[in-house]
DNA sequence: TTTAATTTTCAGAAAATTCTGAAATGTTGA
DNA sequence: TCAACATTTCAGAATTTTCTGAAAATTAAA
């Protein structure tokens, strides 16, 4: 399978910026490619398409399915699994959101918590223990925060990411 | 400058989870440093506690800072540069994402502008189009909601993080 | 069953990243 | 201008991550 131009590149640029959305490349290129293909591929198609080893295709998907990124489906007449990601940008979003979640906040929310229980936090510098106690303060908001956007349905999640800054208005001054 | 034991579990957690982060390890571990110290740090106190080559710390020192995370001060009678961060967690996110979002959004930002704009573009599958038209269009609503975000004061912002869904009631159901 | 197709596992190779130490460069007070 | 102090640079070492290919395991038709 062959690659057309456009597709060729975003699937590339995609694996290029996997390093920084803390995939490897060719974990990002395949999610890339089974987005812009737009319908399942079996691993062989994925394989030959990115031009890797068959094994690492296998372990990419395991990857993707770690990230609840791909699912498996079958077509009729072949025997072989087929893999397909999520079709709706704002879907993948929400589910790239509640991954990242779990990754980047939640083992450093347990730190701060266990930090704050710890019979040795009362020695601690004074600043010190301000400074954690107000990380753990951050960090809890914004993953109650993100963890109840993420609920939202799609379409209404849209519509208060598009209002953007206008929802200042519903704050009122004063008030903490 | 030896770590009291709850600011050494601190900042070898906010190392480990560096590089989910997007920075290698010591990079964050400095980061944690200076933050956790709450007092401006010179070169020789960060080598000393992180027990890493002086060269390292300076070449982390200048990743920090390009990120925007760290500034020099000079203390009165010595000749050596200082360095501290930012002391305010909002004001520190507000960094963390600005930068963020420098890096992870922009560039596919503009390679997908460059894809849309390609003679190419049409000569792709129809799949294919749509897709790279909506992931576009998604990316660039999130960039500029995230610009309107954190041009916001660090106090309107955190209203608006601690309101979480309530904001929804704002969004007029029905309406796109 | 047996056989063929498909998928997974994993040890080691390859590649990429991070870190060190020595040398070079820059800076400031004497 | 010099000498002592401070900082940066960078080639190569160490480490970590990623990838491959061969073998093992699994699955399903014959």
């Amino acid at each position: 399978m062959e690659l057309k131009p456009v597709a060729k590149r975003f699937v590339l640029h995609w694996g290029e910026m996997g390093s920084t959305w803390g995939v490897n490349r060719t974990v990002a290129q395949i999610h890339a490619l089974l987005f812009i293909a737009g319908r399942p591929l079996n691993a062989d198609d994925i394989t030959e398409t990115l031009g890797v080893a068959r094994s690492n295709v296998s372990m990419s998907l395991r990857e993707l399915a770690n990230w609840n990124l791909v699912k498996t489906v079958h077509l009729l007449g072949d025997r072989r699994e087929h893999f397909e990601t999520i079709a709706d940008v704002w879907e993948l979003f929400r589910t790239i959101v509640r991954e990242r979640k779990a990754r980047e906040f939640d083992p450093t929310i347990a730190v701060l918590r266990e930090c704050l229980a710890s019979p040795e936090f009362a020695a601690e510098d004074g600043v010190s223990q301000v400074r954690i106690k107000e990380t753990l303060a951050l960090m809890e908001s914004l993953s109650t925060w993100a963890g109840e956007m993420i609920r939202l349905d799609a379409p209404t999640l849209m519509k208060l990411i598009k209002m953007g800054a206008k929802v200042q208005q519903f704050v009122r001054k004063g008030e903490s």
